[in-house]
DNA sequence: CAATAAGCGGATCGACTATCCGGATTGGGG
DNA sequence: CCCCAATCCGGATAGTCGATCCGCTTATTG
């Protein structure tokens, strides 16, 4: 029995099924978009594929919700290093939560991913660290600058997005008025943070 | 076929069915309170009684819930009444909004219910509505004395109130530690509202 | 105590998550 | 070029939960 030789050949999939998995992380994307709840029956009969087929690929319906949140995650995750080279702590610190919650209410998949303790991928969770590792950086500097207040700790930084994105999702019929609420709500929220 | 003369006589049920109903409801008030996410075929189990008779006493597990949280939002309505007797018009608003998110993470009910847009009881839509009523008229008051800032809508009340207790389920692990957390969420917010 | 209406409770259906295995497909070796 | 074996496909299937239906039981009334 060959085992391999390093981590780095566990991918060499056949064509059929590369395709297939793009083809399931696609309609997942449109499912998620519309607003549907996943369901990996209903994302096996809109790829026109087996369930099976989407069950092998994706364990759970929280490994497919992960991946299908994971480009967005690095996008936040290098957005959150650019933000460390601004100058005024105060602005980088601010910048950083509006970006974080303008992906959470863009992206519906986002808020279960940031909100739920307990990732079924590793990228996941090393994604998240890596975000939450800026956002306490951003925060630390903000902090250590006298500009905003004391009684904010590294913990609350995920519940207070999460908890605008859902107060959005609450407040809003439509995604078209989602980013101008999101935006309202957190800014209330950061002039109440500011020193 | 006979017809009810009036609205008073609708409810001559049997003894029993009265018995079983508020042993329904101990029940689910017990499960809630342990944040097992009420199943109505485990009530069923744990009462010791048919699904159907559960079923038949509340038709799905939105009017369990409602049901459940009537109380409290009872307290809500007749809390919110007495906040407009009270002089300073900041505080009074203040305070109602402290007794509302108290009562959101003291009861993880009352989240779901106040997120939910279609309710499934009258009672619940009527409480609702009388909260929601009491919470505007106190907003305008402090509004009109100069005491919050302009840019915050009647309907953005409940969103609000639902976001920083779905940030502090997020944040807290126990219980016990979830009053203090949303307090100092909610003071956080205030300050970001005070004009 | 009998008659009847109200209530009880489990068998059952439908939807969804998740698993399993016989059959088809792919890609490499002769 | 074709054949073989590893890989993958996909439907049949089990298990769970919400919800419904209907034959049986119990409470109430006279």
């Amino acid at each position: 029995m060959a085992y391999p030789i390093s981590l780095e050949d566990m991918t060499p999939q056949r064509k059929d099924a590369a395709r297939n998995w793009e083809h399931i992380l696609t309609v997942a994307r449109e499912l998620v978009d519309e607003g549907t709840p996943l369901q990996l029956n209903d994302v096996a009969r809109r790829a026109g594929l087996g369930v099976g087929t989407v069950y092998r690929h994706f364990p759970t319906t929280e490994a497919l919700l992960e991946t299908v949140a994971t480009p967005c995650l690095e996008a936040l995750a290098g957005c959150g290093e650019q933000g460390l080279t601004h100058d005024d702590p105060w602005t980088a610190f601010a910048d950083f939560l509006t970006k974080v919650v303008e992906s959470q209410v863009t992206d519906p998949a986002l808020v279960k991913v940031a909100a739920s303790a307990q990732d079924v991928l590793p990228r996941t969770t090393e994604l998240k660290a890596q975000i939450l590792s800026n956002g306490t950086k951003l925060l630390a500097r903000a902090r250590d600058a006298g500009a905003v207040r004391p009684d904010l700790d590294d913990a609350d930084l995920i519940p207070l997005m999460c908890g605008i994105a859902y107060a959005t999702y609450v407040h809003s019929a439509g995604p078209a008025e989602r980013l101008p609420t999101a935006r309202r709500y957190l800014n209330t929220l950061l002039r109440g943070l500011h020193a």
